[in-house]
DNA sequence: CTTGCTTTTGACCAATTGGTCTATAATTAT
DNA sequence: ATAATTATAGACCAATTGGTCAAAAGCAAG
């Protein structure tokens, strides 16, 4: 039984993708209790009762969001690290994403599984478990890579540089967020793939 | 002119130190948002007006906090690793202290300096400048300690080393917030320890 | 056109938010 | 004593919070 795009009753006016993508990028920016229903109303342009209606209410609201940057951004950087380019080349670029538009403040937002797991991982199981597959898939993603590099790795060593390299991926994106002096991460980028590769 | 310790006027009732440390814990477990005033009244046992003479409004009251976080855990911290043990051991407690009461969730604060990061620095230049601070402070500390550990190394490749412990250090901290595999972080800490050392 | 179904809209709501202010209490200085 | 000064307590406040609901609107099927 699919579901026909048109069904009974009046239709939807809203994307639902698109407008979890600017809830998204609100609790991205701003985390849950700093991001309040007037601003996502206004963000979304829906009236209340609808948005109520889609999503049942604010926490489910951050989950969907949380779930719909997994399927964007953690999948997409599953993608790139699984691309046929060099995969040292690969691991560069993993580690150099939280270090490019940091410069520019207001609007770095970092990475939404870190700051979920700072904000509501501790309280909120659910945001937890969300927040634990998306660092599995990126640390499995990496460990793939890794094993290409070193054919003759055990799993136990590549699962170490993964989780490395994973684990330096939000040290990053946690302290560029405050500005941290990003030449020096970039350093220290370089001297950990040169001590993996 | 020294300020004695009994001024003119009612003497306070409540010892500042003491008050921030309550207020921190909640920040720090919570952050900004979703700590409110209400809980911090009962935290700390203050009246409404109590609190707000003594430290004007809530983001002051943050500030304060964050400061005290520094004052008490940073500064430890760098203590521990200014300490006269093995320079090695020294690291590796550095970065096995975000391992530790892991498994027992709830109460997994991590970092008030990572949280912080994630929650206000961003929107918050003040809280910005606190943070960077004190992740320099350990930034430097970690220096010292691997100048001990590599006498002969060049202070680029000492600065490299330091600010990837560190930022492993706050991946840790981030990480193991939502419960990621305890053991697989050690794993990744001893390998990174054993590349350095 | 009517029936049946779903979405949209915004008025409405109780509860809570951070913050102010005044009356009172406790202390020192005169 | 009394004046001056500071802290405490909590009533009070406007604004906002997340959330509900009933009426109106838009569509397909009969």
């Amino acid at each position: 039984m699919k579901k026909t795009s048109q069904s009974v009753g009046r239709p939807r006016e809203f994307d639902e993708a698109n407008v979890l993508d600017r809830v998204m990028n609100l609790f991205w920016a701003q985390g849950y209790e700093a991001t309040g229903l007037s601003q996502i109303l206004t963000a979304t342009g829906l009236a209340k009762g609808s948005l109520y209606k889609a999503f049942e209410n604010k926490h489910k609201l951050y989950l969907k969001s949380l779930e719909r940057y997994e399927k964007v951004h953690v999948d997409s950087a599953v993608t790139a690290l699984t691309s046929s380019k060099d995969p040292m080349k690969r691991l560069d670029d993993f580690l150099s994403a939280p270090l490019r538009n940091s410069p520019s403040r207001q609007g770095n937002n970092g990475c939404f599984l870190c700051n979920a797991s700072s904000d509501r991982a501790d309280s909120d199981k659910e945001t937890r478990a969300l927040v634990q597959r998306g660092f599995k898939k990126l640390g499995q993603a990496l460990a793939s890579v890794i094993s290409e590099l070193h054919t003759d790795w055990t799993d136990e060593q590549i699962e170490q540089s993964a989780q490395m390299v994973l684990s330096l991926y939000s040290g990053f994106r946690i302290m560029s967020r405050s500005g941290h002096d990003v030449k020096a991460l970039t350093r220290a980028k370089d001297g950990a793939l040169a001590l993996i590769g």
